[in-house]
DNA sequence: GGGCTTCTAGAGAGTTCTCTCTAATATTAT
DNA sequence: ATAATATTAGAGAGAACTCTCTAGAAGCCC
């Protein structure tokens, strides 16, 4: 019924994702993209309305492969304790399969332009956060939070302190170090151990 | 001997700096500093070498300021768990009363261009991030750290943890929950308080 | 006040990027 | 074959931005 594409979304993706990674989001641009893909400027908004559906895309995109298999750690295990490590295992080692990808993580949905975005790119975005936002609350609940502070220490424990771990080789383009998901897996323990007593310093 | 300037270098960084806050490195353009400062690109260029210097000068100012309280604090005790404890709450603190500049520093210095930048604006970069690392390896030194995983779980500790807590409200814009500083304390003097031989898990 | 210097002021050239538009091309269904 | 259609291909208009350049204004020192 008709000609074949040359060039596939998902293509144009891939070298906004590297084009993202290497130069942050205002290195992507659409002649660079086009560029970096080979095609030509036609092509790229025969696929997207305009630059800011292109970057909506890429990053929901990513952020969206990322969360998959996040939650699916979030939920190994019946033990809250357990279901963190593995969480903070998965970010390292997501990190490590798709080093890539994972340095769009490091910026936020503003970064790439999000205040321009369709509804529909915002609403999934929108759902993506309500997701995380439900997971961590239920670890919490199974760890017994009482407060917001120790709802807040969950998901410090179980998203910002394996990103942390991540983001100082991703920014320097260094690899991982081989210790780097223990690193995270045992820091992020710490933090659900404690309590909120306070009783643990020393 | 001349006439006294309308606009210094400190008024046009100011506005850089909201601009920055507000919409991201990107959105400091030159026309956007000038009409933010009613002032005319004349005058910019008057201060500033071209774009990459404005970049990396607001960039550099906020780093140098936020880094002047830090490491004092990192230094207010003989004790190196009293002394992360405080650098923790530093950050948090500083946040609380600098938030438009604390925004900068959720970015790296590549996003503002560093790769354009002159050698003496890079150098300057360079000996801040010295000069952490030399204070966080002073500090995992006396804490007794063995390796580099546990010097590494140092730097997590008292730079990462406490920028996380601060990371989330930052970017919505949201004002800090009042017990961010006791959060922050708590969860760095968690991870300093890990030993190597992860005993800690149950 | 005259001369010197620093700064403001803004017009405008040149560049880069986004996005539109038209024409050509390749493939499938009939 | 032929018609129908999705796609490539790229020229070019228009907007935004950086940076230069010239003219004049404002203070200080003699």
């Amino acid at each position: 019924m008709a000609r074949p594409p040359r060039f596939d979304i998902s293509d144009l993706l891939d070298a906004a994702v590297r084009l993202a990674a290497e130069h942050g989001p205002p290195g992507v641009t659409m002649s660079a993209v086009a560029a970096a893909a080979g095609a030509p400027s036609g092509s790229l908004y025969h696929r997207f309305a305009g630059r800011s559906a292109l970057l909506a895309e890429v990053w929901l995109r990513t952020v969206e492969r990322f969360q998959e298999g996040y939650f699916a750690a979030l939920e190994s295990s019946p033990d809250p304790r357990a279901a963190g490590r593995a969480a903070a295992r998965h970010v390292v080692a997501w990190t490590r399969a798709h080093p890539l990808e994972a340095g769009l993580l490091l910026y936020g949905a503003q970064d790439f332009g999000r205040e321009d975005w369709a509804p529909e790119h915002r609403r999934r975005a929108d759902e993506g956060n309500r997701r995380v936002g439900a997971a961590t609350a239920k670890l919490a609940d199974a760890l017994g939070a009482r407060d917001a502070q120790e709802a807040e220490r969950v998901t410090l424990a179980v998203i910002d302190v394996p990103l942390s771990v991540v983001r100082r080789p991703l920014r320097a383009g260094t690899p991982l170090p081989a210790h780097a998901e223990e690193l995270a897996e045992r820091c992020t323990d710490a933090l659900l151990s404690l309590r909120g007593d306070g009783a643990s310093a020393t």
